[in-house]
RNA sequence: GGGGCUGUGGUGUAGUUUGGUUAUCAUGAGAGCUUUGGGAGCUUUCGACCCCCGUUCAAAUCGGGGCAGCCUCACCA
């Protein structure tokens, strides 16, 4: 049998395909293309996270607001970019009833030409400033035939920011916050490993001076996007009239920056990088049920104890704040509760049997390790602490592990193609991630099967030396990029 | 947007080539009995040919169109 790891290599697609289904965490059967039902498994850790970031935001200054879903046509066509970026893929309403509508509506794409047109209203002084808005919105997008749940869906769940700052300094220091955020949440709270990069010139958001994106590694070797943050500058800001009075007396236009964090795709990302041979792994905080019991029946034992202790133990462990539930199912083995459990991700379990009572103890497995251990009634709460604290801790040196491992780096084509078909992110020496590097950009892709620039780092400097060259035109590098393909 | 494959109870499937009886098997769900330290057994009940149009005496089966899923290329913050 393979290992977990090479199962998920191998086969990540089947992996994800039956997981997705297996768990219960998204229905396809809903009869719309590129669109799923969440359904409650997967939807109370998609709340949990969502809780994450509101919690996080508040913290730092935003305040949260809720943003009309359609968003009128002229609206749409203030920023010319941004239109030029996003008309493809735009669901519009155009009738209501059997009538045609004077102006068609587009359901936002993303939500810039909803906040910019209210903040013209909300900005008047220097005071107001900064500006720090943010909402929880489901997103729609025809953006392609390929669709996959949690990943790429035609309407997906984000959180975005939108704010505004008297500075370009200001903004830019908005944009470094922001990846403090995500790595607070997605690495530290999810044991999700990534990397923010400076997206390439041809590679921005549509209406975006700068674009930078958060990159994880999907178990099959692609590269996969769950979060941006954006400086705007003050393309938004002039485009639909939003200025202040500064202490100056001046009439003056601020800055804009936005962050996007992807809360469906993340979900996918957590799903697939912990997700092992048996099923999920969710982190102990997010999990819907973070213990579950087990008690095994004898015939002709005193099973009223059993369940009694059962209850108690539940009782105390929902006194300590754990979620916890019993599975008393009669009807099904042992052997099909357990794997059952391992699939949903349940992070520990408590197997307590007969034999169990006699010696006061049970048999303790935890889903981060796939290990077993007895422990006594009176150590039991201790242990489960113990283990709760550590869990998340543990799936996420294990995913830093594996991310560590898929970095590779090629100094010429044949090591990229190479390194590539291992499934690596590749350092190569590049010239360029202007408008410069675009051709160079075109013959890496075309000898790569695809292959994309995900950008230059932003959480260390590197700089190639003096006499790197850049490993497409032979010009001398100016940047260290990392190549993937996409999911 | 292009190409390929597919659509049968809740789920997975047989049957489709060569049109013809009451549509196969497993799982699931409901009722009952026995079981339970890593996917139990028996009895019984429920439940399906994706949609529309066409060909035909007759369509799950053949033809056209639509919708949906999977794979792939392109596109994509």
């Amino acid at each position: 049998m393979v290992s977990d790891e090479e199962f998920k290599i191998t086969d990540f697609n089947e992996w994800f395909n039956d997981i997705t289904q297996r768990a219960e965490l998204a229905d396809l059967r809903y009869n719309v293309k590129g669109i799923v039902v969440y359904r409650p498994w997967s939807t109370f850790t998609i709340n949990k996270i969502f809780r994450l970031f509101e919690d996080t935001f508040d913290e730092t200054g935003h305040e949260q607001v809720i943003m009309p879903l359609l968003i009128p046509e002229e609206n749409f066509y203030k920023e010319a970019e941004h239109v030029e970026g996003f008309s493809p893929e735009v669901f519009w309403v155009t009738e209501h009833g059997s009538e045609k509508l004077e102006q068609r509506y587009a359901l936002r794409p993303t939500s810039e030409t909803a906040f910019y047109y209210m903040f013209s209203y909300w900005l008047e002084s220097y005071r107001d400033l900064p500006l720090k808005t943010y909402q929880r919105a489901n997103i729609f997008r025809y953006d392609t035939k390929q669709t996959r749940p949690f990943f790429r869906g035609r309407e997906f769940y984000w959180f975005e920011t939108h704010n505004l700052f008297e500075t370009h300094d200001d903004s830019f220091a908005q944009a470094i916050q922001d990846m403090h955020i995500t790595e607070d949440i997605v690495h530290l709270e999810l044991g999700i490993p990534f990397i923010f990069f400076k997206r390439p010139e041809w590679d921005k958001f549509a209406g975006a001076e700068d674009t930078f994106a958060a990159d994880t590694m999907l178990p099959d070797g692609k590269a996969c996007q769950v979060a941006t943050t954006h400086l705007l500058g003050q393309r938004f800001t002039k485009a639909f009239n939003v200025k202040y009075r500064d202490k100056d007396e001046e009439t003056k236009i601020p800055y804009g920056t936005c962050y996007g964090p992807g809360i469906t795709r993340i979900y996918g990302v957590l799903i697939s990088v912990h997700g092992d041979n048996r099923g999920l792994r969710l982190p102990f905080e997010v999990a819907p049920v973070q213990i579950i019991i087990v008690p095994l029946y004898f015939s002709g034992e005193d099973n009223e104890l059993l369940e009694k202790l059962c209850v108690d133990f539940a009782s105390d462990l929902d006194k300590l704040g754990f979620r916890v539930k019993i599975d008393d199912n009669r009807e099904k083995k042992p052997k099909e509760r357990f794997s059952f459990y391992e699939m949903k991700g349940v992070p520990l379990r408590i197997e307590i049997g007969p034999k169990d009572l006699e010696t006061s103890q049970v048999v303790l497995f935890r889903r981060d390790l796939n290990t077993k251990k007895t422990v006594s009634f009176t150590e039991l709460f201790e242990e489960i602490s113990k283990i709760a604290n550590e869990f998340t801790d543990n799936l996420r040196s294990q995913a830093d592990d594996s991310f560590e491992s898929r970095l590779s780096t090629a100094s010429t084509k044949e090591e990229l193609r190479k390194e590539l078909g291992k499934g690596k992110l590749v350092r190569i020496p590049f010239c360029s991630i202007d408008t410069d590097g675009k051709d160079c950009y075109a013959h890496l892709k075309a000898e790569t099967e695809g292959a994309e620039i995900r950008g230059t780092r932003m959480d260390i400097e590197e700089t190639p030396d003096a006499d790197e060259l850049c490993i497409i035109c032979g010009n001398k590098a100016r940047e260290y990029v990392y190549v993937a393909k996409s999911c």
